[in-house]
DNA sequence: ACATTCGGGACAACCCGTTATT
DNA sequence: AATAACGGGTTGTCCCGAATGT
């Protein structure tokens, strides 16, 4: 009976998605989760063997959707710099739009409520962003002197925070138009020449043909 | 007896800020808080209506000591660009060194948790800095086309953002070091002749002479 | 507020010896016990950290009331054999009567039931015993070659059992006949002339010194 | 499919024997016993109705071993004192060495804390040993007055005593050094001119018969 | 005014023995 | 005989108030 024991699983896992979005780990009860799931606790505790359970494979689902993303982003854009943008735009949409993702980022922010080992944030796109941007100092795109791990760990922070604060006003409505401004800033101590119009419509144009393609 | 209360007081505030920081506010329980401050749970009752309450006035403390701080700098460096600096690198240290500030950010950054109404954050310091950069653009210090409230944005997104990363993956270490690489990217989209060794420089100076002062 | 404390306590105390001497240590739980004590969850959680605190409580206050009844036994009775025989009688007595007696010894008698340490059950009377006919020995009342601590060991074993299978069977309501039954047998390996009918009765007559002394 | 069936059952009879023996029956849990067991939840229900019924099966067994060995003492060994001593040293023996016997005796000892009717235990005993000590009187080998049944109510109770005080403090290592004892305090109120060494050493050889006889 | 002791219940996570389903 | 699901029940904790000193 596999394919209801994992219909079963999946609904968990949604069910807590949503409620530990919506008030965090801590005060999401197994109740709560099991209620908004339909299933029984015996039936949640049988795939889960605890709470944290649940948050770490909410995390761990989350951390496995970016590697086939960056795979098919950096394929169709050959340009590095284009894959950067392209990435930040898709990122930040599923951040805003996905609620398994939005659960995955919310236990990642509060991770030392979790007792259990999450698995370490940030790192992971500090090291593709590394990667990505090395590319770009080798074919002379970025201005002189930038250090491409630097860079790439500038990147990050920025992106979360600005990420972050754009969930805590405005649930991460303007996401989007922060991300915009913060590229603007950003573009000039990175790319002598970059110019943020023809690049964005680059990334979009990129990001629309991975979105018919799948 | 009004020291033995205003002490008491204090003690509770201190202990529970050890507390929030260390494990969270919904993890932290009342008794771990009255046991680390060394005081019986009617005492803390009697200063604090509800666990709520302390992490209101432990936020609420911290967001009063930035004003006076933003008047000294300011008013020492003239500068606006350098008390922009300034400001980072003395927020930075705070959120590293001051178990309170540690406190009232990571209930800040998990405000959801907390019930009560907690002023909101990230809106101060973006008026703080809209104003100090729209000086800069007055003075035709910034880079054209810069938006003062936009760049004001992205420079909090990406400060909360740098710091929290270093919290997270070094417990704020090497805070420093990450926002010296946030400005060194940031500066060139924002002023177009800015130089950062000079900037620091003076910016240093500024807070040696704060610190002085005091 | 000591008395209400001391009462709220108490109250415990023996609800839970009821429940315990009834349905066992792991089958009561702390519900059935607050309940029967007609207090909340929250006092009794005060008094006690643990169920397994309550059934710490409830042996030591078991072992605790043995060493006056020694003393006054042995003080009134003066002969060695005679206190040992009525320790015997007020013991069995006890056992049969006091709830709290028998849940202490329910408890002991399932001692690994309880996680926490319980005091160590015999002990206590085989010294004591060994001590009594110790004395018996010196005064030359006892058979020749019988070694004291060892005859200490048996009686305590016997006794023991004699109460075990009293209480298995008939809820210890025959457990007088019983005892009077195994010292019948004892009693010629113990002492060579001991008038088992003399023997009682002086035992008697000390414990109804004793009762009236109090 | 009927050796695979036998083999299943025999695992979760061992299984729960061993944990129950450890931790008691009300705490062991049936994941335990079918984790130790190596067979799945399914399979024990299976052939187990139910926790309960398993411990029936556990007493049960263990009841049903004691005739045929009663049988094969006395047929040996004709007298009825030495068939009784010999008795009381193999049982002794088993107690301490088989865990099946280990666990039924626990289960038995803590009866009331199964729900099902499990059989009445000491009464068997007392049956068998009221029959022989019966014997030994019509023989003429009791002391003058000695009632049967009485003594032989004092000797299971005594043997229960003495064996659960020394499972209680040295995991019955030393029950047959304390039956010894027991049995030389008992002997003189039992046989007037009964020689200990004579009956043990007498008792030995049977058992030792019995044994080769297997 | 300030502190303490004691008590109140709601609730959380999780486990448990058991039954369906396959 | 194995996988999957079932809910009820367990202990313990938590935040807090009420009664009581000092």
């Amino acid at each position: 009976m596999q394919v209801r024991a994992e219909m079963t699983r999946g609904r968990v896992l949604r069910a807590a998605a949503h409620i530990f979005s919506e008030v965090g780990y801590p005060s999401a009860s197994m109740k709560d989760i099991v209620t908004a799931a339909g299933v029984t606790k015996g039936a949640a505790y049988f795939h889960f063997a605890s709470k944290e359970a649940i948050a770490v494979a909410l995390v761990e689902d989350q951390f496995a959707q970016w590697p086939p993303l960056v795979v098919a982003i950096t394929q169709r854009a050959g340009d590095p710099l284009i894959s950067v943008v392209a990435l930040t735009f898709e990122v930040a949409a599923r951040f805003r739009d996905d609620v398994l993702v939005r659960a995955g980022v919310a236990l990642s922010t509060d991770r030392h409520l979790v007792r259990a080992t999450l698995p370490t944030p940030f790192v992971g796109w500090m090291r593709v962003l590394t990667e990505l941007l090395g590319q770009a100092c080798d074919e002379g795109l970025l201005r002189a002197g930038v250090d491409p791990q630097a860079a790439a760990r500038a990147l990050v922070g920025g992106f979360f925070g600005v990420q972050h604060i754009s969930e805590a006003l405005h649930g991460r409505a303007d996401v989007q138009d922060r991300l915009v401004e913060l590229w603007q800033i950003f573009l000039p101590g990175l790319a002598e020449h970059g110019d943020w119009n023809l690049l964005s419509a680059a990334a979009w144009r990129v990001l629309d043909e991975v979105h018919d393609g799948r």
